[in-house]
DNA sequence: GCCTGGTTTCGACATCTGTCAAATTAGACA
DNA sequence: TGTCTAATTTGACAGATGTCGAAACCAGGC
């Protein structure tokens, strides 16, 4: 473990929005939603399996047979994301497809990436 | 809801790593940890607290006294950040300061930072 | 050495979470 | 209409999690 510290420099790429400035409680509990959604391995390769099929979208009988688990496990996932916002679906015909939603995934980028700082900036 | 598709285009910034690659379970297993840890609007905001405090880094006495939590209670929710590798500690004197490891947030936002790939990397 | 104040660990408890089986809903097609 | 398939909802349950009070620990000062 390198224990490196994350400190704030003036003149170079600072940190991510997430610790360059304290959170507030609504902030934090909103954010936290979503990040506890993303907390689950299930989860997150669900996602990630959405995110990258063919065409941006995949049906839950492709899904559910990547996994070791009940077509209702993997339901009970899907709900979790589609409530944090991070998936949206739609039936078509007898199956139905999954998407992610941009709108999410650009608003933890942007939690994550780092802020440019001009040199003068403080 | 816009319900807006994330779709990957070519010739501008793509999506981020994780929805551009279906993460295998162990990468899954490994990323989870860390964001569950990040999943609770207490640890948010004792991580933001900690990176946004002047020197990079903060005391437990401070943290505590912005929570209406035990002592206890906020040093279980330090532990959880400290084991995903987030957050390390020292003790000086009577007191433990924290600071945030640059290193696990430089790998979430490798995570979620759109990468740029050039017109013809296809 | 032994107080004292700050911090962590321990033990307990209510709540939340991940999982499955069974029941239910929604559409396709005879 | 009835039946088949795909997906979700419901109900149940074991295990994990967030919280607290009490006890233990540790560094500094007397």
């Amino acid at each position: 473990m390198s224990n490196q510290r994350l400190l704030p420099l003036v003149d170079q790429s600072c940190c991510a929005p997430l610790v360059s400035e304290a959170l507030t409680a609504s902030e934090a509990a909103d954010l936290a939603q979503v990040l506890k959604a993303l907390g689950d391995p299930v989860r997150l390769r669900l996602l990630s399996m959405i995110g990258a099929h063919e065409g941006g979208e995949a049906c839950v009988c492709e899904l559910t047979d990547a996994f070791d688990l009940t077509p209702p496990t993997i339901s009970h996932h899907l709900k979790v994301l589609r409530d944090a916002g991070l998936i949206a679906c739609e039936r078509r015909g007898t199956w139905v497809y999954y998407w992610v939603l941009a709108e999410t995934m650009d608003r933890l980028t942007r939690m994550f990436t780092p802020e440019r700082v001009s040199a003068g900036a403080v």
